[in-house]
RNA sequence: GGGCAAUUAGCUCAGCUGGUUAGAGCGUGCGACUCACAUUCGCAAGGUCACUGGUUCGAGUCCAGUAUUGCCCACCA
């Protein structure tokens, strides 16, 4: 007998091993099958799940399961990130404090520091690899990769090395965006804006009054610009020379005209810093102006800077402006003046652009074969979107996502940091020419140095769809070409595009476009894969999890922040995915909480008692659920049984057409309601009069199925004890069909009709309207409801606390009963006059009151030759029809009130 | 500055292409030891669907504007 509650604690852990032990995760590369593919957006592997890793983890799992069962040849492929900067920054932190090391790449140097991060994160890996399997996950661990495992790299030397071929790929010194505290460029993405107030100081320049709030860089300024529109400049000649007092003595300026500038802005003047300002640096580019580097690498200042040399950025600002005030160049200063500083969104630190000899990747080039066109990367990837051969969920993202790849600038690849995939580029310094090598494998000779920087982590991730289906024992053989090895790998030639990408919609840019990127320009060269896939068809985007006030989670907020494993062991993993799924829409954000989740576990609890209700009674019939096979014929069914099946095949269309439109929170509701107050509420509770167990466990079997994507956990406990004896497990068992026969509107309506009559009888006796112990006479005027209530007698005589009940099956005494006509059905209650008086007066006086409102309502509406002229027929008619039926009913309550008084 | 979204019960949110008296969960109040479940059961209260106009026979739903909130992108020296 199973206990009480459900203990989802030792279930959970015993289920996934034997799902695992099974293979039942593991898709087979030779299956006839249709596939359906999901690559798991691999975590960072840096310590811990988080909630946002178990929502997609939830979402992605019903869909595989769902297709699973559905007859898919089912694959999701796990696997986790190497996270370049997170990882390193982490570890390095993690080194200052731990060991008290002061700058830990210089301690240990590059070997020893990669080591190190990577002892971290195989050990990272472990812990996460154990935290998905707690979400129920039922990815094929088989196939389980890493972004840094020997094989993804070659794939991402592979691609760079084309891309390089291509000339998508070139070296060019642009300006970046700096962070000085992680010694390391990070992409425009990657930095966040923090509105401040500072001081904005007015300083004269020549003739001209320019503004900054960072006249710590203004050393270097020797050019003057202007909008070549402004009047009050006209007399000053673009290109024009003349010297100015400055900082540290007289300096030669040029005038500049440029129409970057803005001339309501503060004087219209100003002056430019094109080594460390992206605004600068373009007019700058414009002009063929000189650059000069102010600010070091390391945040200090230059030699450039005369006596404030070797000072940092923050010492130096108060010093400079007291010079200037004391050479009377100081003109004013604005207090509070509100701005916007570029921070860097890991270390939060200030993020300093300078300009350095950086890696590209070129999105203007129309060098990328697509479908028989060349085009650049920008146009394919706004041509998959628009064409529809990828279709956003929700599809206003579309928007977003345009918009995007609009301002796109070329992405800047590589990074100043150790940990990643190696820049495959070699340089040697021989007889005074310098030589370049670009190549998959090293190349031979000696005084070849690689190139010390690694590349961005999102392009090892912009790979992950294909790059995980790779044979991977073809990946270490360098006689064949990056094509080769796709088209010779089972996995890719099967699974490949994928299906559905869910994540967050705060990685659209950073991954989903560059997947898109990736894979349509190396695909669009590949005739055998008509010329260009993409990625995956649906791009599903999840909302961010918020705590309760709306405050994204951290773990600065312990009180409400919500760690998934932690919440599995109190709740079980059947609780936290429903209550993540169950009010969840795609692209808004979401807010979770404890009591969301403790609500799905009385949930999952209540499908457990009425699973063991159901076994109680077969044990009580000596009945081996089992032995159960299949239905007793229709005609031998019962009514409720019969309406029972009917409200069961509506689920199952509502549920598969549901989530085949990945409307997963409706479905979660629809399939909550109808096992709490369908199922449980009525049909148990029906049931306790005469039981067909073969319906029963029939019934509660597919319900079970329906409900498997979203708690497998606990329906797959179940399962074991209600399967046919010749039935596997749940998990590769088949989704319910719909069977016409079954189909049984009558019954259905017929039972809605009882349902009525119980509700109504349970009403009376809770407003107390009749008192108990009393004789409750129900008369009802069709044979077919008379013989459903006699079979329920026992169960209304409970339900109504009353000593006897009388069926009949034509109304008596219609005059002296008090009769409830129940919507839509001829059934009426014969309360014999055994009712509290008052009470049932000022009940019936109040319903008068309401339906007459109503009704008066509709015949103003009827009235209304503008509604019956206009309106379709059929929505006329329908007001009829409701016009009468209520009048119906006010005329009972009318006569019931009458006969009362 | 450009864009996107949201505004429905005390709270968190559903409400698909405009059509019965706008729903759910939680919370609240009242009642129940009903033999699967107190992680339960029953009942009730609570909403001029942000505001103002418009389209329509009919608007929570479509359009325009206003207000508030949130997010994204760009960025001004």
């Amino acid at each position: 007998m199973l206990p009480k509650t459900y203990d989802p604690k030792t279930a959970e852990d015993r289920i996934y091993r034997m799902w695992e032990e099974s293979c039942a995760f593991v898709a087979d590369v030779k299956s006839a099958k249709e596939p359906f593919t999901i690559s798991l957006p691999p975590p960072n592997a840096t310590g811990q799940l988080h909630v946002g890793n178990a929502m997609m983890i939830a979402l992605e799992d019903v869909f595989i399961r769902f297709q699973r069962m559905r007859g898919k040849e089912a694959l999701w492929v796990p696997g986790t990130d190497h996270a370049a900067i997170a990882t390193e920054s982490f570890v390095i932190r993690k080194l200052q404090k731990e060991q008290k090391m002061r700058d830990p790449r210089k301690e240990l140097g590059r070997e020893k520091l990669l080591k190190g991060i990577h002892a971290f994160v195989e050990n990272s890996k472990k812990t996460i690899r154990g935290q998905i399997r707690k979400m129920g996950a039922s990815c094929d661990w088989s196939r389980e990769h890493y972004t840094m495992e020997p094989a993804l790299n070659r794939i991402v030397v592979e691609v760079f090395v084309k891309m390089y071929r291509d000339g998508l790929i070139y070296r060019g010194n642009r300006i970046v965006n700096w962070d000085p505290a992680l010694q390391t460029t990070v992409s425009d993405d990657e930095i966040i804006y923090e509105e401040r107030k500072e001081p904005f100081y007015t300083f004269k320049y020549g003739p001209f009054e320019i503004s900054t709030s960072r006249p710590e860089t203004k050393f270097g300024d020797k050019y003057v610009v202007m909008h070549p529109d402004d009047m009050r400049y006209a007399k000053y000649t673009h290109g024009e020379k003349m010297t100015v007092e400055w900082i540290n003595g007289p300096v030669e300026t040029t005038v500049i005209k440029d129409k970057a500038v803005d001339p309501e802005f503060g004087t219209g003047v100003m002056t430019i810093t094109p080594w460390h300002d992206h605004a600068d640096f373009e007019i700058a580019e414009r002009h063929k102006l000189d650059k000069e580097q102010i600010i070091g690498f390391d945040g200090k200042l230059l030699p450039i800077a005369g006596e404030f040399s070797g000072l940092t950025l923050k010492d130096a600002r108060p010093k400079i402006v007291e010079k200037l005030k004391a050479k009377g160049l100081l003109v004013g200063v604005k207090e509070d003046y509100l701005h916007n500083v570029a921070l860097s969104q890991r270390g939060k630190g200030m993020i300093e652009p300078q300009i350095k000899e950086q890696w590209f990747i070129d999105v203007n080039k129309r060098v990328v074969k697509w479908k028989r066109r060349e085009l650049s990367l920008k146009e394919v990837m706004q041509e998959v979107v628009q064409t529809g051969l990828i279709k956003i969920i929700p599809n206003r993202f579309e928007k977003t996502y345009f918009h995007w790849i609009d301002n796109l600038r070329d992405w800047c690849i590589s990074r100043q940091i150790w940990w990643g995939h190696r820049i495959p580029v070699w340089y040697r310094n021989a007889a005074g020419a310098s030589d370049i090598h670009v190549g998959v494998q090293p190349p031979k000779g000696t005084a070849w140095e690689q190139d010390s920087d690694t590349l961005d982590t999102w392009f090892s991730s912009a790979l992950w769809t294909w790059s995980t289906l790779v044979d991977r024992s073809l990946a270490g053989d360098f006689d064949l070409t990056l094509e080769d090895i796709l088209l010779k790998s089972p996995d890719f030639l099967k699974f490949h595009p994928t299906d559905v990408l869910e994540t967050g919609y705060d990685i659209l840019f950073f991954w989903v476009a560059r997947m898109i990127l990736m894979t349509t320009y190396v695909t669009g060269a590949m005739p055998e894969l008509e010329y260009g896939q993409a990625p995956f068809d649906v791009v599903y985007l999840h909302g961010l999890i918020r705590d309760r006030e709306g405050r994204k989670m951290s773990k600065t907020h312990p009180e409400t922040n919500i760690d998934p494993i932690d919440v599995i062991g109190k709740y079980g993993a059947d609780a936290l995915r429903l209550a993540m799924i169950v009010g969840q829409s795609p692209g808004n954000d979401f807010r979770l909480y404890e009591e969301k989740i403790a609500g799905y576990r009385n949930f999952v609890n209540k499908l457990w008692n009425a699973s063991r209700f159901v076994l109680m009674k077969c044990e009580e019939e000596k009945k081996d659920p089992s032995k159960i096979a299949s239905l007793p014929p229709v005609n031998e069914l019962t009514l409720a049984d019969r309406a029972l099946l009917h409200a069961l095949q509506a689920l199952i269309h509502d549920v598969a057409s549901g989530l085949q439109q990945y409307r997963l929170s409706e479905v979660g509701e629809r399939l909550y309601a109808f096992v709490w107050d369908y199922f449980c509420d009525w049909y148990l509770e029906l049931s306790k009069g005469t039981v067909n167990l073969d319906v029963l466990v029939h019934a509660l079997r597919t319900i079970i199925k329906l409900l498997h994507p979203y708690c497998p956990f606990v329906t797959e406990e179940l399962w074991a004890s209600l399967k046919p004896a010749d039935a596997g497990m749940l998990i590769r068992e088949q989704w319910p069909t719909i069977t016409s026969e079954l189909q049984d509107q009558q019954s259905f309506d017929q039972l809605l009709t009882l349902i009525n009559v119980i509700t109504a009888i349970r009403k009376l006796r809770s407003e107390q309207r009749i008192a108990p112990g009393k004789q409750l006479t129900v008369t009802i005027f069709s044979k077919e409801h008379a013989q459903l209530l006699d079979s329920q007698s026992g169960h209304i005589r409970r339900l109504a606390k009353v000593g006897s009940l009388t069926i009949a099956a034509h109304p008596q005494e219609l005059k002296s009963t008090v009769a409830v006509i129940l919507a839509g059905a001829e059934v009426h209650l014969s309360l014999a006059g055994l009712i509290n008086k008052d009470a049932e007066l000022k009940k019936l006086a109040k319903e008068g009151d309401e339906l007459r409102r109503y009704i008066s309502g509709i015949e103003a509406k009827l009235r209304d030759r503008s509604f019956t002229d206009k309106a379709p027929p059929k929505v006329v008619e329908a007001e009829r029809r409701k016009l009468e039926e209520t009048s119906a009913k006010l005329k009972t309550i009318c006569e019931r009130i009458r006969s009362l008084a």
